[in-house]
DNA sequence: TGTACATCAGTGAACGCGCGTTCACTGATGTAC
DNA sequence: TGTACATCAGTGAACGCGCGTTCACTGATGTAC
């Protein structure tokens, strides 16, 4: 066929979904252009339309490859259970809540980086996000059901699983927002809300 | 002076700045245009100039403007003290994660509806923003002292006024950025989060 | 197995559009005398 | 108090720029015979 070989063209595909889900978590999707992204995935701009049909449909791609990356993550934290510094979620807290994720370069978890996003682009893009927010709230729930069985109803995990959910991704969003100006102010967010997460 | 009084150059001047605080907080910074602004504020794009600098520079000003109206609201509703309903904290908390919020066209409370704005933009947009969670934090922290007066440390109230405000922002976000793809969801979030928000 | 050729991913220039910003112009205001 | 005039907010066209998208072209691949 062209010049290069199918699996170099599907190479490419995910190179450029790669790179967009990184630079899109991180900037926004509005602030990243396809020829900047285009060349970070190692190619020119133009042929950014042999892969598709328009900007919208890769970020609903990316940010559902990223919220797959992300659960994946949190799946085998989860997976390694307890161990010496306490449960399994008390790890997945302090990861979350950690200056290396708020500072992290690929923007972290989409959860977090693209909530603004998902309310302000296409509905495919909303859904998208929305089935991530399932996925962690579902893993969340889960976690705490195993963490407290029979202290607990699912009803009572699921509850959790939000509360924790939306403090993970207020606090992060706060720490990310005054991060560069009040940088203290940033550290107390993350640190007050570690301790204090499974409250 | 020119074909208008001063005073109508001043409400101008605000005009532009409330449109702005609305517009941006409801839409984001970025997906506002000059021209837009202006004909909301009633004026022709090319006067935005006899005002501000730049788009930057109105940007500060609309951020410290939203804060600043936002903030005395809260003072408002704290002021009242507690009634029947309960602390008036509870109030605030009922307020904040209402439909009516989430949904509200002038975008509501600016820690939330400005979180990723502030950490995308200039310093100085940052600093209004980070200035403003700052006024909450002490707001809530205030409150907080007051209602457990004798309970707890300044430093605890600090601690709960920290969580709280997570809390609050995340699960707005949270709420906005999946209300139109799955309401169900996005009213599960803010339910929870009433609920339990100052557990 | 060898060869002719249709395919199509990649290239980079070009398109139309909307953005932030600038500018020449208008004309009522409010000051100077 | 009356009058001449400098000021400058508002207007709307224009500018330069970068964006998403389109297009003519290239040339190695992999298929058809």
């Amino acid at each position: 066929m062209p010049r290069i070989t199918r699996e170099d063209k599907a190479r490419n595909r995910q190179h450029i979904v790669e790179a967009a889900g990184r630079m899109f978590r991180s900037q926004g999707v509005d602030a990243v252009g396809i020829a900047e992204l285009m060349k970070e995935a190692g190619l020119t701009h133009g042929g950014f339309y042999n892969h598709f049909a328009s900007k919208g449909d890769l970020a609903v791609e990316a940010c559902g490859a990223s919220f797959q990356a992300s659960l994946g993550s949190l799946d085998h934290i989860l997976g390694e259970g307890a161990d010496l510094t306490g449960p399994a979620l008390k790890r997945v807290v302090d990861n979350y809540l950690s200056a290396a994720h708020r500072d992290a370069s690929d923007g972290g978890c989409p959860s977090a980086s693209l909530v603004t996003d998902a309310g302000r682009h296409s509905d495919t893009v909303q859904s998208a996000y929305a089935a991530g927010v399932e996925g962690y709230l579902t893993g969340f729930a889960e976690e705490f059901a195993r963490e407290h069985e029979g202290e607990i109803t699912s009803q009572e995990a699921r509850e959790r699983a939000v509360l924790l959910l939306s403090r993970l991704v207020g606090a992060m969003a706060l720490a990310r927002a005054v991060s560069h100006v009040q940088p203290e102010l940033s550290d107390e967010i993350l640190r007050t809300c570690r301790a204090h997460a499974l409250d």
